[in-house]
DNA sequence: ATATGCGGGACTAAATATGACCCTGATGTA
DNA sequence: TACATCAGGGTCATATTTAGTCCCGCATAT
């Protein structure tokens, strides 16, 4: 931590308190606007009358601005709000954090996210935001990039900015269809992802999970067949990470085949596959989309989780390969150094 | 004003404030200790009370310690002190202050100390302690360094550090006796400095101001002849600024003189000279010491005021030669771009 | 027309900061 | 040794700030 910073917490130890609850209510109206008094109170659970004072102090400082629909924050008040995350990561020392995890999970690169997502569900969209910001670094011409599905996955696309600059960029769901959200398919989000990079996409036509005869009667249609030649060439793969129980549940597999696959230790699903705490497979669900070999030999893999209840995933996912970026919020980094310890 | 500093103001704009205020309380226990309560509150124009709050957040972060015989800066204490000094520089901007003033008064460096001299006596220590780094960063092996008179050089006496580091430094006064107090004799100073310093020292055992005849006399012992030839290649030169109806008093000067010196618009003195407010020399009393002509030779001049009844004086003096070091504190450097305006 | 959600005003209760004074003990001085 | 002085700590009434709560008028959408 920057030798200012710790002067200014042994100095005035008030105000990391302060400068983050001021963040937190600059945030929340952000992602919010135009948002009331009452609601932000209600749903940051603070007081309303302590709302309105640093509401009155944010707007002195003419960081918001109110309306009678309500407040929102001015072009300033985004600025700080981008420079505050920074400095924020800085105040609680989040970079000793990052290098803890990078030994603890012997991965190549770690970013922590300020805030817990269990306690505050707007960190997924800062987890979004810098997790695209990561991605769009990575890119290079002509990369095909491989997407799964999911909130955090369709909150990237959401965060994403627009960046043309790279040609011939190639957007590919690495899985098929699965759940009811279209929002959070794979397809839907390799669109979305692909348009903002002034990219290509292409389409999986097909369920995530199929009988085994289904599957070898779908790889016979061209279409898919060439997404699976090119999903082996992937670049850059952007991966959610999934609690077993969960996406098996998701994946409607039957209630023994879930009991099977839980008695075996599954604690991560990532591509149709399964793992334990180890990271080892065990179980595979038939799928058009990326292998157990493919993922391993994909160069860039940045891999998003979000919450608490995702710590044995990360752990068991981590294991499978070194050359990961792991993006994940603070809770659940925090979580891993204390089951580490 | 670095990034970071301009966010935090803007945030969390009370922070200047309660960060100041720890700052002064802290220095003053430093200057003062041990120090009770009560003596503190009092010389600090602040309540009793107050005080208390603050000293029980500093106690908690362990940046003094509390006896029977008084309250004392820790360690730990000491150094953020010294660091807060730098930080307060940066949080006001005294950067930009000090480039406007090296504009204003054409000078090749000037170094604003925070706080107002006359608001606060104790700015004279970070004064002189800030000019005695300076002088000492200037410092090569075998340099002769000239030295005058006065309260603000006694300070920088007494806070210059010991460092023994260069060989063959003489220290000289560059002007002799002067008023009565001891401390404050340009040979007193050198001295210190000199002792300090691992250097040599000389003597100038003779008034400062005398007449035609005994400086004629004076000058044919051999002694004084040597020392006003080494003053003729003083490498740098240290120099505290006086006013001119200051120094003619001190001087004892008749009530004639001083009243025809002052109506030819004598604002500055310095070596025995005194300059009006275009710098122009309009009265020079006859001295063993430095001569203008010598001044204007010697390559390093570091020029320290404090005060803002030195305004009009350092003006004067800046306008002399290009080549000067300016140390002053905040208050008078303020006052001085107020009236550039 | 009306229900909802908005900011702002106002009043009370609680918490905190402040001022004022006393007490006891350590220290230095007569 | 006695005493004056100055130290920190305790205490308590009071001033000020902060927080909780409700109401009002207004804009907006239904």
């Amino acid at each position: 931590m920057s030798e200012i910073l710790k002067l200014q917490k042994k100095i005035v130890p008030e105000l990391t308190e302060i400068l983050e609850k001021r963040y937190n209510i600059l945030r929340y109206i952000y992602y919010n606007q135009p948002i009331g008094r009452r609601t932000l109170a209600g749903n940051l659970g603070i007081g309303e009358r302590v709302i309105r004072t640093e509401i009155n102090v944010l707007k002195k400082q003419e960081l918001l601005e109110i309306q009678s629909i309500g407040m929102s924050v001015t072009e300033e008040g985004k600025m700080i709000i981008d420079k505050l995350q920074d400095f924020i990561h800085a105040l609680r020392d989040l970079s000793s954090l990052e290098n803890r995890l990078q030994e603890i999970l012997m991965i190549k690169k770690v970013i922590v996210v300020p805030g817990t997502f269990d306690e505050d569900q707007l960190i997924l969209k800062d987890v979004g935001k810098i997790a695209s910001l990561c991605i769009n670094s990575m890119i290079k011409d002509n990369n095909i990039i491989g997407i799964t599905g999911g909130s955090t996955m369709a909150q990237i696309a959401e965060e994403m900015p627009e960046n043309k600059s790279k040609k011939g960029v190639l957007v590919l769901p690495a899985r098929g269809g699965l759940g009811k959200n279209l929002e959070t398919q794979a397809n839907n989000i390799s669109a979305k992802i692909a348009k903002k990079l002034g990219g290509m996409y292409k389409l999986l036509h097909v369920p995530d999970s199929l009988e085994k005869e289904a599957l070898e009667t779908i790889l016979k249609i061209p279409e898919i067949r060439e997404i699976r030649e090119l999903i082996k060439k992937i670049d850059i793969l952007v991966l959610g990470l999934g609690r077993a129980d969960e996406m098996a549940r998701r994946r409607k597999l039957s209630e023994k085949t879930i009991e099977e696959i839980m008695n075996k230790g599954a604690v991560a699903e990532a591509f149709g596959h399964y793992f334990n705490r180890d990271g080892q497979k065990v179980w595979e669900s038939s799928t058009v989309g990326l292998s157990l070999v493919d993922f391993q030999n994909v160069e860039n893999v940045v891999c998003i989780a979000c919450g608490k209840k995702k710590t044995e995933a990360i752990m068991s996912i981590a294991s499978l390969k070194s050359n990961i970026t792991l993006i994940l919020d603070e809770g659940v980094a925090r979580e891993i150094t204390r089951l580490a310890n």
